[in-house]
DNA sequence: ACAGCAATAAGCATTTATACGTAAATTTAG
DNA sequence: CTAAATTTACGTATAAATGCTTATTGCTGT
């Protein structure tokens, strides 16, 4: 197993944006343009979901700008299958007819912003803006805790064991009396975590390893 | 100064009912007595704000359900100096005449819900049993947390300092360098911040340190 | 003004903990 | 069977924890 990560955070992030009305769909797609925003654009969300699942769509980098009310597939019923396909870019909703229970369904699936028809061109970017600000965040977030499962993946049963009792706080001394080891077995096994784990201290050790642990 | 924590999360929790109309408090009150749900009602934000900074008021455990539409201080407002104030009880809106941008607002500002009324007696129970049980996955962790705070505020100055670059993987000998100290000063401040943050390993001090820090 | 206290700083000595280098034996998995 | 993993001994060096002691500063209450 290889260090499969590209360097997304570094490529351009792309804008989706998803409405039935083409009229709406072009003036989106134009305005981004005029700012220097890659995006693309689709006709409904089966197009969408269609593209997401080819296997050269980037899944995480960039947001997407949702209609609510599209034909077929819904707004809500769209974002409901990106989850479930582990999307995280943020989702930006717009709407012309919306109500509060359908805006605050949405804002507690996750989205980011909920935004009415008409609206001015200033709220749609701004909005886009933060999305992107928080999707450059939850990337570099996620990539660091996959860095660290490829690291910890590289230890051995043992290693691992020395490494749980280490950023528990155990002492050498005790690590060894519990797992009926000599103090130097648990010492060499401990400089091996460090030089797999590329940490040169035992602060950095445990910062890495709580921050890639299942709660987060 | 002591440990004031309480054992909240073994006390049953409180529903905060804050509304202007008397009628609709009296019936919410009631409501959640029928089912033997723990409750206190206040007529405006202010006194509910008043009794949250009573030294004895639990701040923790159990959650908010508030109006929208109050005089003087509306929920959305109440909603914010919870948050500046550390409040970690989840927040229900109740509104008679909402709009979505509001309701977008309060929910990105982490409401758990946001019901309209009338509403049915069961979506309000529903809900606020969701929220209690939000709030009961949250507590410990927050509780954590605060207890965290309370002993950093009890470091000087100098200890701080040392907890920082402690925390950051420094040794003793390259604070005492950048700090103009001698190595056995930094070794007594190292000292007292193990005794005040009541950790014996410095793995146990990295994580509570970082787990109560800004990113999260 | 003066005594008392907390914070800060530091020296000296001791013990314990951690980090490595060298060497070698045993076990395990491909 | 070979390579990687696991184990350990002996020894040295650096780092950290701790006890005892001393001293300066700045604030506080009488």
């Amino acid at each position: 197993m290889q260090n499969n990560q590209s360097e997304s955070s570094l490529s351009p992030p792309m804008v989706h944006v998803v409405d039935d009305d083409e009229a709406v769909l072009d003036a989106v797609g134009m305005l981004l343009d005029s700012i220097g925003q890659l995006n693309t654009c689709y006709k409904d969300a089966q197009v969408f979901l269609n593209a997401y699942n080819e296997p050269d769509f980037d899944k995480h980098n960039g947001c997407i700008v949702l209609d609510m009310r599209m034909p077929v597939i819904s707004g809500i019923e769209c974002q409901h299958r990106l989850e479930e396909l582990g999307c995280s870019m943020p989702i930006i909703f717009v709407t012309g007819h919306g109500d509060i229970p359908t805006a605050v369904e949405a804002m507690k699936q996750g989205a980011v912003e909920f935004i009415q028809k008409p609206y001015r061109e200033q709220q749609l970017i701004d909005a886009i803006q933060k999305a992107l600000q928080i999707n450059l965040k939850t990337q570099k977030q996620t990539k660091k805790v996959q860095q660290t499962h490829s690291k910890l993946a590289l230890l051995t049963k043992r290693e691992t064991q020395i490494l749980e009792a280490v950023v528990s706080g155990k002492a050498n001394k005790v690590i060894a009396i519990e797992l009926h080891l000599s103090q130097r077995t648990v010492e060499i096994h401990r400089a091996h975590v460090m030089d797999k784990m590329e940490v040169k201290s035992l602060a950095e050790l445990v910062k890495i390893v709580v921050d890639a642990s299942p709660a987060e």
